[in-house]
DNA sequence: GTATGTGAACGCTTTCACAGCT
DNA sequence: AGCTGTGAAAGCGTTCACATAC
């Protein structure tokens, strides 16, 4: 059985660390703006604040990268967002291709910020015989079954895979064997994969649970004894001691 | 001005850590698909490795939620689905309000998942006029104009933000001031909100960016000096003295 | 015997606060 | 005077390893 390495464990790369790798788009974004309306200079807290953040973690973020400000002065912008577009690979450019042309397949491959930088779509996937030769976003579909070519012809290393949960693992293990090494996947699945290869997942239900988390949180602030019907709840198996803390199972189940 | 504060700083509900929060709807979906295949009872190991983490980090998970588990035999599955859900908030159903129909939109109202657990597309909303009354998954777009009403109405209090990153703030003051308190932004841009509003972001562009620095780590692991044409790299407005590390700017730029 | 629950150790991330340059 | 760059401290999150309970 596979046992699949999602994520970084604690590989670390040339001493870059995963949150500040994780940071870096966004300074890269807010810089982006700062050259397109053509200033020439930024302040650690001017781009900390454009960038959402905070300026002591934002120096130090920088500071894995090299010593690329002026004391008393700031951050050239242009300069830096070419040293950390170099530093994430923003230099090259990276075929991409996506596996699953539903509804949320044709919304990426239709997705401007797509090409914008670095990426291209190289090529959209689908199982469904009947789409195939069907243009979306100006890209015409190919079949599963040529996967291991479209893969190899294209150089594509990234692939997203944006299929039902069901069709996701076997998915993943063609890209990975056609020689994909990094996955960006939108299915609801935990994928299993061999070392060496990146995951990194999007979900959109995982998000919303955490946010109803939070917000019942909220709710409950006040009105600590509610009053609204708690769902019947299953009875367990074992009716042994439990020590739950105070949101337990109600004593009295209903028949 | 609006400083804007995202995601949780260390609040700290009842004393669940967000680490652990973050992974609760991972064990739900393992303990789903367990239930629906009728197992009774597992254990931190098989369910760990459903879930895709270590058997250590869930039982330390669970048990921020109590002893829910029996020694020497392992986790009712049903007694732990409700659990979960209810620590999640999932007992209780949530509407959700999506803005900004476009492909990504209309992907996400399409999203069977979304109904699945808890949360219910409540409304759709455009800024489009000629989108009005459309039916987009069986759902009739709503214009923006009513945006206020929609929410108090449908007692919205998750918003789902799929708008162009020029009218993602926008958009986002407007659902706060209509009582949203925890909203996911799909949109590119970095979201101001007062106080007590969680915003959990979902960016395509980042995660591509992410994957992409690794990528290129694997590439440069043997291949040191690299025959490819680096990008025209731009000067630096002051020429002063650097100390990044070795893949810095070319010493000779280009004329 | 077997598997949970958890203090303690460890490592990563953030924040502080100030030395070091410009 | 002003702002970066960075050791040191504090805070979180993960892993270990074993006492505890069944």
């Amino acid at each position: 059985m596979a046992t699949g390495r999602t994520h970084r464990p604690a590989t670390r790369s040339r001493g870059i660390p995963e949150a500040t790798v994780a940071r870096l788009p966004l300074y890269l974004r807010a810089l982006t703006a700062l050259s397109e309306r053509s200033v020439p200079t930024v302040s650690s807290e001017e781009l900390a604040t454009a960038a959402g953040v905070n300026s002591a973690k934002l120096r130090k973020d920088f500071s894995y990268l090299g010593s690329y400000g002026t004391r008393g002065v700031g951050y050239d912008v242009e300069y830096l967002v070419y040293q950390i577009s170099r530093e994430l690979g923003l230099t090259q450019d990276w075929p991409v291709a996506i596996v699953g042309i539903g509804n949320l397949g044709a919304a990426l491959a239709n997705y401007g910020g797509f090409a914008s930088r670095g990426f291209r779509v190289a090529a959209l996937i689908d199982a469904d015989p009947a789409m195939a030769g069907t243009p979306v976003a100006g890209i015409a579909v190919q079949h599963t079954d040529d996967l291991d070519r479209i893969i190899s012809d294209n150089g594509v290393s990234i692939g997203v895979i944006t299929t039902p949960p069901g069709a996701a693992q076997q998915v993943c293990d063609r890209l990975v064997a056609a020689g994909v090494t990094s996955i960006l996947n939108f299915a609801p699945t935990v994928l299993s994969v061999p070392e060496g290869v990146d995951v990194r997942k999007v979900d959109l239900s995982i998000e919303l649970q955490i946010l109803a988390f939070h917000e019942q949180r909220k709710a409950g602030e006040d009105a600590s004894a509610d009053g609204e019907d708690p769902e019947a709840p299953p009875m367990r198996a074992t009716p042994a001691s439990r020590k739950g803390p105070d949101g337990d199972m109600p004593a009295v189940m209903p028949a």
